[in-house]
DNA sequence: CGCCAGGGCCTCA
DNA sequence: TGAGGCCATGGC
């Protein structure tokens, strides 16, 4: 028999994914991911849809950067690759390893990340079709950083999963905490409409009240999501 | 000073 | 297969 994703299980629980979004969605607003530079400043886009074919591979580029690491410090290695004009697959490739690797020196774990970038690279020569398996061949590149790309970069309805979604639903009761990547994916995709504009938002709403209120040590007070949230309140 | 950030891979029992 | 180690900078 199949492990759930679900405690909760059946009908309620599409019921609660939604009124969950809808609740942080009323209370923050729309988030602005994913940031992509435009003229040289970093600008907070709007959800919706694919981002344009010249901003795909920078926001590809912005999900490795970003894995364990803050996204100041990710937007400090994407600046300087966009003022060196090279943030694109050709200049990728074309660059010598080392070189690159202290172009992103900010985002840490540099040079592991200047590998990976590279072979990412590798994925996007003019009119490639990228997949999610595709992305998953690329040593580095694993299910959360695949789906950040499917979803910010090219616009596919896939639900990013991170360690801030584990801990908000867990604590709701909706997750179990041990619970695998891919159950957790797929819990999220069958309980809402397959949409990449809000699981956009949605995902970016995660983050927020994981960082302001349903932090590891939680600050349950003021939390908006005190509603649904099985856990008692501190 | 320690802890954490928009992870993922490898090793070793 | 599960826990633990490793990668590494910058903000607080």
């Amino acid at each position: 028999m199949k492990k759930r994703a679900a405690a909760g299980g059946g009908k309620e629980a599409a019921g609660i994914v939604t009124a969950v979004y809808e609740t942080l969605y009323d209370r923050f607003g729309p988030q602005g991911w994913w940031p992509v530079t435009a003229g040289g400043e970093t600008e907070a886009r709007y959800s919706g849809g694919p981002v344009c074919d010249g901003q795909r591979f920078e926001v590809a580029a912005g999900a490795v950067l970003t894995q364990n690491t803050s996204w100041a410090n990710a937007s400090r290695a994407v600046g300087n690759l966009v003022r060196r004009g090279a943030l694109d697959p050709e200049s990728i490739l074309s660059m010598d390893v080392r070189v690159l690797a202290e172009l992103i020196k900010p985002s840490g774990y540099y040079n592991r990340k200047a590998v990976i970038l590279k072979e990412l690279a590798a994925c996007f020569p003019p009119r490639a079709e990228i997949t999610r398996e595709s992305l998953l061949a690329v040593s580095g590149i694993g299910p959360e950083t695949a789906d950040s790309i499917m979803l910010y970069a090219f616009g596919e309805p896939f639900f990013v999963v991170d360690a801030y979604t584990i801990r908000v639903f867990s604590r709701i009761g909706l997750i179990v905490p041990g619970e695998c990547y891919e159950n957790v994916r797929t819990f999220f995709e069958g309980n809402l409409p397959a949409d990449a504009g809000i699981f956009q938002e949605y995902h970016a709403l995660i983050v927020k009240v994981a960082k302001e209120f349903c932090r590891r040590k939680p600050l349950c007070g003021g939390c908006p999501l005190n509603p649904h949230c099985g856990r008692e309140t501190a």
